[in-house]
DNA sequence: GATATAATTGCACACGTGTGCAAGGGGCTT
DNA sequence: AAGCCCCTTGCACACGTGTGCAATTATATC
């Protein structure tokens, strides 16, 4: 439990700390006889630079915090891994915390991360960031929102969403086009503006194909498989059951797939099925699913580097950061349409 | 950006900070009613601790690392969300890195680790840590090693990790009981303990129903989808291929049961496939992955906790710490043994 | 009322690092 | 030889927090 601190250096050294602290930042103002032989003492000594009194002098801690509701969820697991990945490259640490969607538990995360002085913070499908996004930013903490409720983006909050207004209208468009006219939504979790407005994507497909909306067609799910797989039965015993299913999520229409197995229901050809995010598996599902694409890697690249950008400009060029929204991209596998690769 | 701090109230209260600090650790030095005054005049001013300042003092950051090849990876997502959430449980927070598999990558990882002062360290399906381990435990922060390559374990070093040998045992026999006499292995990344007991536990099985074992038959993998989808082919070649077979993990089987329904090789009927996790995803896969099933949650949790214990034991019962082993189960579900839900 | 005792508060230092400023020393110019 | 400047180094303070010890005040005891 010996723990190496540049005082240790300089006394071996026979220097002051401050010559210690100098030659390994590599400072001009050390000769380099001494800087060769201050740094070769610390390698030997094992010194490995506390960042915690580092970050307490500069006033910045090189680190950035992420909050998802939970990292089992494979769409947002890739999201965390690109961050996680650029972060590295810019020399950034992550800290991580879920909230299991518990909004006392998000309250406790971020008041965590306040706490240890995050330089930024990515949230991730959070409805509850009003809650303490005042006290963010009168700490100065710019923020990201990543598919997050909409609300008032403030001076350091910012945010990046993908269209899922036109999402959900491709997903639909896709499904008019393929003859269905009898097409179900199921819902995410309740009250998600992406679920809203993927909804509004639906409900304008439908309009412009003019097929009236029908309201027993939206049943509501969870987000995760489970709320796939106890949609279906509602969606069967409906006196005119539908003939396709867009689904909040892929999650959802895994579990819905799932669930059309159980019952007999072939897929596509007595219900096409249309999935969204394009997480991995989705082309390991039988049948491969069809799906809308987030561009989930690139997505998870550019929240960080938004953050970053929130540093390092302090006030002066914030005014050029903006809020993002990408667009996804519809991918048409087997879930939707019959058996392509006999052609 | 106006941070508060705890002179800012020694000021506004017009005491010392030294009884700003007691009053706010609620310490019985102070009296009720300034504890009271200094408390709510805290909470008045938006005051957040500061952590590094704290723990710089205190010597303890509450801070555990956790290093995972990526975060991508269903079976870690699960390890490490039951990390953090029992983390969260105790006060700590959850430092990520993830290697990529990245040997560089990963010391610098626990670099950045050690730099962060962490309490302690968990590693998850490293190949290298011999690299660093010495470093970590020169500076004393206990590491606990999660199905990890077998080495020494230190002092400061444990490990918890799934009984590989009677998985691979469970699955193999499992096979051989419904009547298969050619059955295959498909490995993970090279050189990796788990792969290597795994197998080990395969042709243990396959010694004691008196099969002989046929290198052919063992074909490389990677521990990702795309291995298993690559190693099907390799296998249809021999001259006589296998009827049933037995996968690192249940990625590798997902991806070898999609590469079998490219060729229109019916499983289980052609082929059976047995997996070894089971993430989540496992019974949402067509058909349903029969699987050695590790307890996921459980080990990540014990992981948390077999360091937490070796922090706060000091030097003191930490001989009491032991090397943990815990047992998979076989799950039986239709991708080895036809169509149950007929009966 | 004087003294002993308990309760409350402040002083000063520590943790490990970075940095402005002054001081020392050596070489160069005149 | 004297003065100047540059190069190198050390001193001292700062960041925000915790804590042993001394100092002050209030309370209790005789």
């Amino acid at each position: 439990m010996i723990r190496v601190s540049i005082k240790d250096i300089a006394r071996a050294a026979n220097v002051s700390h401050s010559t210690v602290s100098r030659a390994l930042s590599d400072s001009p103002l050390v000769s380099s006889e001494t800087k060769a032989r201050i740094q070769r003492l610390a390698r030997e000594m094992g010194y490995s630079p506390d960042a915690q009194a580092r970050s307490l002098v500069v006033g910045r801690t090189q680190t950035v915090g992420v909050v998802v509701t939970t990292i089992t969820d494979p769409f947002l697991a890739e999201i965390v891994q690109a961050v996680e990945n650029t972060a590295h490259d810019y020399g950034y640490t992550v800290i991580l915390t879920s909230s299991n969607a518990d909004p006392v538990r998000e309250l406790e995360a971020v008041e965590m991360l306040r706490s240890q002085r995050v330089d930024g913070v990515i949230v991730t499908s959070s409805r509850v960031g009003s809650l303490y996004q005042e006290r963010l930013e009168e700490s100065g903490v710019p923020v990201v929102l990543l598919n997050t409720h909409r609300r008032q983006t403030g001076p350091y909050t910012f945010s990046i969403t993908v269209d899922n207004r036109h999402g959900g209208w491709l997903a639909t468009e896709h499904l008019i086009h393929l003859g269905h006219r009898r097409i179900a939504y199921v819902t995410g979790a309740i009250n998600h503006s992406d679920d809203q407005e993927r909804l509004a994507g639906y409900r304008q497909a439908l309009e412009q194909a003019g097929i009236a909306f029908d309201p027993a067609l939206v049943v509501p799910g969870t987000g995760r498989a489970g709320g796939g797989e106890r949609a279906l039965p509602v969606l069967t015993a409906l006196d005119e059951p539908p003939t396709a299913v867009f689904c909040y999520n892929d999650m959802t229409a895994i579990g819905l797939i799932h669930a059309a197995r159980q019952m007999d229901l072939p897929v596509p050809e007595a219900l096409a099925v249309v999935g969204f995010d394009d997480i991995p598996f989705a082309s390991f599902v039988q049948p491969p699913l069809t799906t809308v694409a987030q561009p989930m890697s690139e997505m998870g690249k550019q929240a960080l580097e938004m953050v970053l950008s929130l540093i390092d400009d302090g006030d002066s060029n914030r005014g050029q950061v903006t809020n993002i929204v990408v667009q996804g991209t519809l991918i048409v596998r087997e879930s939707s349409v019959a058996e392509k690769r006999s052609t």
